[in-house]
RNA sequence: GGGUCGGUGCCCGAGUGGUCAAUGGGAGCGGACUGUAAAUCCGCCGGCUUCGCCUACGGAGGUUCAAAUCCUCCUCGGCCCA
């Protein structure tokens, strides 16, 4: 089996390398021959979001290279929870959270990988199996002994908390010896060698490259990543609008997916592209010239968000995401309601926000009242003046104030399309007659 | 436990009896310009049966023609002393 001697040098250029443990003797080691190497993900929630993407890609592209990539799920760590990058001491998941989080990430967590590669299949684990049966006074032993307490509390997040007035738990205090037995454990039982994660993991992961050293087990290695930021340094993984970016099509739709990179802006484009693509590092410098040269046609962001929605959701729900994207936004301004087909209509149904409403909402003939049920304004009052603002249009045509809408609007008899300022765009289904 | 300062709209923060739905900033929203970008500029930014009414300035009472503003109690938070 032969790896790509390249690795690691790609990953710097794409500016994944934050740190790493002796880095010639990664290299060193990574040019030998495979490598088992892991990453950790807890299932705080039911689904991953962006912020675990770059560790599901980095796990891909060392397997790409000819590794042995494992991805961990921390059914045990993620009923302490990790006090890292958290000023507040977390609420312990109870036993049918944990197992509902489960089933919502390993799927996410398969479809990144390969499991049945020839050589250098992908492997999931769930910490759990090697953590809940281990006697208190053993783990004292074989873990407790080696991990200085000093050593726990130089670790930021854990000073902080003890600085402040609410203190941390012994249990969160804990975390980092039980990421680093899970270390040590993986090391002995299926010869990994190497951890991964987020700069914020940095003081857990080396705890267990110390643990597994002090044990005289042998070298173990360690890697980090930058954390994702914006240019301005605050944290990514929400649209501008302040939704998570959720992984899950349940929790975000495959089409605002997509939008949401569609709409990333020009500063970070390349980074992204970089960090969350697989596309090769040449490529990518090729796009962001043809991006450079004309900006305004946003190739950069749209190869963005269809290598991404890709990836996540797969290619179906990409091509419906770009069907239904390219009708609300593929004229100037508004969709044409003449031209808009009933099948392009159903697809928008099951992309954009889409109200249901009883055909008597339109007896009234108030507008606003309207929109507001519709969901498309908070209040009748913002939906007054949404109106009053030029920033709604009902299948293409600007609402004014006079504005009515009655049966014979309805799209097909049955749709409105209804735009709110430039970039959200719902449908209000009125049901057949 | 004592003292003291404070709790104002999504956030920060003015306002100390009427002119207060409440100055200002941020966030958010709409518009213009553009490229579903950035920057900039303009407007909006509690609700409604919208030239008026209702609800709101930690909570409950009270004084007053009139309270976010004064009084009482309660509650929560900062600081100082024990």
């Amino acid at each position: 089996m032969s790896v790509d001697p390249t690795l690691l040098d790609d990953l710097e250029a794409r500016g994944l390398i934050h740190d790493t443990t002796d880095r010639a003797a990664l290299a060193e080691r990574l040019a030998a021959g495979p490598v088992t190497v892991y990453v950790g993900f807890d299932p705080t929630a039911d689904s991953l979001h962006v912020g675990n993407l770059i560790g599901l890609l980095t796990l891909r592209r060392f397997q790409d290279a000819g590794h042995r990539p494992i991805s961990l799920a921390g059914g045990a760590t993620g009923m302490v929870g990790d006090p890292s990058g958290k000023s507040d001491e977390r609420n312990l998941l109870d036993d049918d959270a944990l197992a509902a989080n489960l089933a919502g990430i390993v799927p996410q967590l398969r479809q990144f990988l390969d499991f049945e590669r020839e050589g250098n299949p992908a492997k999931l684990l769930d910490n759990r199996a090697w953590t809940v049966g281990v006697p208190y006074l053993v783990f004292l032993r074989d873990v407790g002994k080696y991990i200085t307490v000093n050593q726990m509390m130089a670790k930021d997040s854990v000073r902080s908390r003890l600085e402040g007035t609410d203190g941390i738990s012994y249990t969160e205090f804990s975390y980092m010896l039980l990421q680093a037995h899970d270390f040590s454990w993986l090391f002995e039982n299926e010869g990994c060698e190497m951890q991964m994660g987020g700069s914020d993991q940095w003081g857990n992961i080396t705890a267990g490259t110390d643990l597994i050293r002090k044990k005289g087990m042998g070298k173990a290695h360690a890697l980090t990543w930058p954390l994702l930021t914006k240019e301005d340094g605050t944290k990514y993984g929400k649209t501008a609008g302040g939704e998570t970016l959720w992984l899950s099509a349940d929790r975000m739709s495959p089409y605002r997916f997509f939008q949401a990179w569609i709409q990333v802006e020009d500063a970070e484009v390349r980074k992204l592209l970089l960090q969350l693509t697989l596309l090769p590092v040449a490529a990518i410098d090729a796009l962001m010239a043809e991006h450079e040269a004309e900006p305004h046609r946003r190739q950069a962001q749209r190869r963005l968000a269809e290598e991404l929605s890709t990836l996540v959701h797969g290619a179906e729900a990409t091509a419906a995401a770009v069907a239904a994207s390219d009708v609300v936004f593929g004229g100037k301004g508004a969709p044409n309601d003449g031209a808009l087909a009933l099948e392009t209509v159903k697809v928008l149904a099951g992309e954009i926000p889409t109200a249901s409403l009883a055909r008597s909402s339109l007896d009234t003939g108030d507008v606003p009242a309207l929109l507001a049920e519709a969901g498309v304004a908070a209040s009748k009052g913002e939906a007054v003046r949404l109106i009053k603002q030029n920033g709604v249009s009902v299948n293409g045509a600007k609402l004014s104030g006079e504005s009515t809408i009655d049966e014979n609007d309805l799209l097909h008899g049955q749709f409105l399309l209804v735009r709110r300022g430039k970039k959200s765009v719902s449908l209000i289904n009125f049901g057949k007659d």
